[in-house]
RNA sequence: GGCGGCAUAGCCAAGUGGUAAGGCAGAGGUCUGCAAAACCUCCAUUCCCCAGUUCGAAUCUGGGUGCCGCCUCCA
């Protein structure tokens, strides 16, 4: 089935074909990491892992690249400010590669707990210099860069193109600049390929190159990389809406000027999550929320957080608040309640995949990711008058989407003998018809973490 | 100031010309010793406001109001 997805390059739906054949090259930007990923941020992994599902459902080969940016990500702007990993670093009195270490490892912590499926390739920006360092001499060559007192630049003059993803008009944009100008700039578009140490200081990062000792700028890493990992299988670039004006407009512009090819076909973006009042999740606006804070140590499953972003279109701003949690949480409970259930009345056994049903959520799916359409369809075919064995194995099949663990069996064997003594009791007073007794161990069992659940086949006992 | 986006029930949210998906919350019912869970039923004559185009508009056009994002580190 035709798979359509929206492309900022050309702000429309387009019909999704990869470069060769059945694979597809996917590219991701993943973090900087000196601090910790806030939700916002993982809202974005939430939709470009069901990117990749969905490719993946449709049958293709996705090789999927997600990088590690843990060097020459700058505090400041227009390229001036400190590297956040070596500031970070400072800050926590640890060196800027336990800091990176440390980061990454919370972060892929995060996206396990979100069930977001690794990258075929995780690459380390420190691990590829030499690559970099050969794009920018490949620029150099021809005549794409200058030299400032601190770094290599690009002049984004010469690259004719430059504003064809952000589609901006530069002369307004630069009318309207509310930043300091960096003088030795040609244009103040212009930005850093290769920045040189500072004479007086000593950095933990740093490399020898053809330009001096130094680090590279924040753009270069992301070219390299794709390139040295995807190869000429550019199929979709994907990240977070803000990239598209700075720093995916500057790796299409450093790309296409060194290759002289077309770099990405398709390029896609997540919007932002917005906390209530409407602001945008961030360090400066004070609203910083984990997934561990706000979700695992306060006994919430993290999938929750996913059920809830599939009920926003990726491309809008979702609203996030304790409500829209509270309403996630019932929702996915619900969802598993409705797949126990069938298990329960179809006795465990799997049918065959309903085609219509099938069919329907595919189209859902490949009409640029709508999940809260597809989401609409898993409710009417779990409410429809198909077999509950074919609606079991049908919503297995969409989970291989979903990633919500939907077929999580729960283990009525093993549970603790102290609940299952307790359980005995209570049946044993049920019987007697002392229902004082039955529920006051019902509650007993609530408060161990169990729901207690009395059907005419008998009582099932689960954790809640 | 420039560019872009959004405004749909108590809340969240799909829907881009053919007469308002879905979820959460709420109400009633079936089941149950009572619950819980599940299931069934109900829940926007109406889509920010005003004008226009059309046989027909939440959907198109013009104007207005409000909110947000990017332009500056940022998913």
């Amino acid at each position: 089935m035709k798979i359509n997805l929206y492309n900022t390059l050309t702000r429309q739906k387009e019909a999704f074909k990869p470069i060769r054949g059945n694979q597809v090259g996917l590219y991701t930007c993943g973090p900087t990491v000196y601090n910790y990923a806030h939700i916002g941020n993982l809202r974005t992994y939430i939709f470009e892992d069901i990117l990749k599902r969905v490719l993946v459902y449709n049958g293709y080969d996705v090789k999927h690249i997600m990088n590690i940016t843990d060097v020459g990500h700058l505090t400041g702007d227009r390229d001036m400010g400190e590297d956040k990993l070596e500031a970070g670093a400072r800050r926590e009195g640890k060196t800027a590669w336990e800091i990176a270490e440390f980061y990454t490892k919370a972060f892929q912590s995060d996206l396990e707990k979100l069930n977001i499926l690794d990258p075929t390739t995780w690459c380390k920006a420190t691990d590829t210099i030499p690559e970099q360092i050969a794009l920018i001499q490949e620029l150099e060559e021809k005549g794409f860069t200058y030299r400032t007192s601190d770094g290599i630049y690009f002049d984004t003059s010469k690259f004719p193109g430059y504003t064809k993803l952000s589609h901006q008009d530069l002369d307004a944009l630069q009318e309207g600049a509310r930043v300091e100008r960096n003088p030795e700039k040609r244009n103040s578009t212009d930005f850093a390929l290769w920045k040189f140490s500072p004479e007086d200081v000593r950095r933990q990062m740093e490399w020898e190159s053809p330009w001096g000792i130094g680090f590279p700028g924040w753009h270069i890493e992301c070219s390299a990389m794709s390139m040295t990992y995807l190869g000429d299988q550019l199929d979709i670039h994907a990240g977070g809406t803000d990239h598209i004006d700075v720093h995916h407009t500057n790796e299409i512009a450093q790309s296409e000027a060194a290759t002289g090819k077309r770099f990405f076909n398709f390029w896609m973006h997540g919007a932002f999550l917005i906390i209530a009042g409407g602001k945008k999740m961030a360090k400066s606006e004070g609203n910083f929320l984990t997934l561990d804070g706000s979700f695992t140590e306060r006994g919430i499953d993290p999938l929750v957080y996913r059920f809830a972003a599939f009920l926003t279109h990726y491309r809008k701003p979702m609203e996030y608040s304790e409500e829209a949690v509270a309403a996630a949480r019932n929702g996915l409970a619900h969802l598993r309640n409705q797949v126990r259930a069938i298990r329960e009345k179809s006795g465990g056994r799997t049918g065959t995949v309903d085609t219509g049903s099938k069919d329907r959520f595919l189209s859902e799916i490949n009409d640029d990711l709508n999940m809260p359409r597809a989401m609409a369809a898993v409710q009417e075919m779990l409410k429809s008058n198909l077999p509950p064995a074919d609606k079991l194995a049908t919503i297995l099949d969409f989970e291989k989407v979903l990633g919500l663990e939907l077929d999580r069996v729960d283990d009525t064997e093993g549970l603790p003998p102290e609940v299952l003594e307790k359980v005995d009791a209570r049946n044993k007073a049920r019987a007697d018809k002392n229902w004082a007794l039955s529920d006051q161990i019902r509650d007993e069992l609530q408060a161990m973490g169990f729901v207690v659940q009395d059907t005419k086949d008998g009582t099932t006992v689960f954790p809640s």
